[in-house]
DNA sequence: TGACGCGCACCAT
DNA sequence: ATGGTGCGCGTCA
């Protein structure tokens, strides 16, 4: 059976720990039918670690998936100390496919179910076996690699009480959410400053982000309207109620539109909607959970019960 | 056309 | 301090 197998280290000496992962491969009776070459990443998920180096292999095995498994821990073990789940590690193996067979047990799922997601996965697949069917998704490596080329980047902050996600295409920010959106992990160095903003302002730094360019569109001319008007006029701070927005934004008496609007904002903290609330001094409502509203208004120096 | 929503003012307890 | 009732406004079906 052939099987593709993924290599990843992110702690020095990366190459060193990879040749010694591919002679454990060997030992134990495998045969790299073809390799690809090393591609340099920035680590997937909290963007703070180390970067990695990544190559995938084509081998030819006897090892039965589960078998196998076991065989390429052991390895890993034998490269490095254990660690714990995303931890930089000098060596980790997965199984990227296991000729077409599909698993999904607990233990164990292949093809690897982030495929799609990792440029430092399909960049390889793309190099040596750019044709091969991945058996769930009916779709070449090319195909795949093509789709993840046109998904958005998501970049993910950790907020302290939860993560918080934006989607990015093309250097302009296209939807934020509290929740996972979903896209691949592509970051460039615009991204990376965004979100060490981000870290900073969840941290309680003032910043507004106006520089920060949204993608308006699909949104109509009312939406955009109230969406820039508080952008702009309500800043770190400051909060605002609903009529009120209503009103400065030339619609006076919209305060429910308002407040629909804030509900399907699709640009929390950048359209900063967690400074709207009621007249009556209470906090109003929050789509994303009003434990991230009370959150927000904290780090900006309010109290709320 | 008519319902709907992270509100508001106004009136009741 | 709570709790109901119209009212208001732009959307979307």
């Amino acid at each position: 059976m052939f099987v593709v197998l993924g290599l990843g280290s992110s702690i020095a000496d990366r190459i060193y720990h990879i040749k010694k992962g591919e002679n454990l491969i060997l030992q134990s009776g495998m045969r790299i039918v073809k390799s690809s070459k090393i591609i340099k990443t920035s680590a997937w998920g909290y963007i703070s670690s180390p970067f990695y180096l990544n190559k995938i292999l084509i081998v030819e095995t006897s090892f039965l998936p589960y078998d196998l498994l076991n065989t390429l821990k052991s390895i890993e073990r034998k490269v490095g100390r254990e660690k714990g789940h995303m931890q930089p590690r000098e060596l980790d193996i997965d199984i990227i496919y296991y000729g077409r067979t599909v698993i999904n047990t607990p233990v164990l799922t292949v093809p690897h179910p982030m495929i799609r997601f990792r440029s430092f996965v399909l960049l390889p697949l793309v190099e040596i076996m750019p044709y091969f069917v991945h058996p769930v998704y009916n779709k070449t490596n090319a195909t795949l690699y093509r789709e993840f080329l046109s998904m958005p980047t998501i970049a993910k902050v950790n907020t302290g009480i939860g993560n918080f996600y934006v989607a990015f295409q093309k250097d302009s920010i296209i939807k934020s959410s509290f929740k996972t959106i979903e896209g691949n992990m592509d970051y460039n160095r615009y991204i990376y400053s965004i979100v060490r903003r981000l870290e900073s302002y969840f941290n309680g730094k003032s910043d507004d982000f106006l520089d920060v360019r949204l993608d308006f569109k699909g949104l109509t001319e009312a939406q955009k309207i109230v969406y820039n008007t508080l952008r702009t006029k309500v800043l770190f701070g400051c909060t605002i109620n609903y009529s009120e927005l209503a009103r400065i934004s030339g619609m006076p008496g919209a305060s429910r539109f308002i407040g629909n609007l804030m509900a399907k904002n699709p640009f929390p903290v950048f359209v900063p909607c967690h400074r709207v609330i009621k007249k009556n001094g209470k906090i109003g409502g929050f789509s994303s959970g009003i434990k991230y509203k009370k959150m927000l208004l904290e780090l900006e120096g309010h109290k709320f019960r």
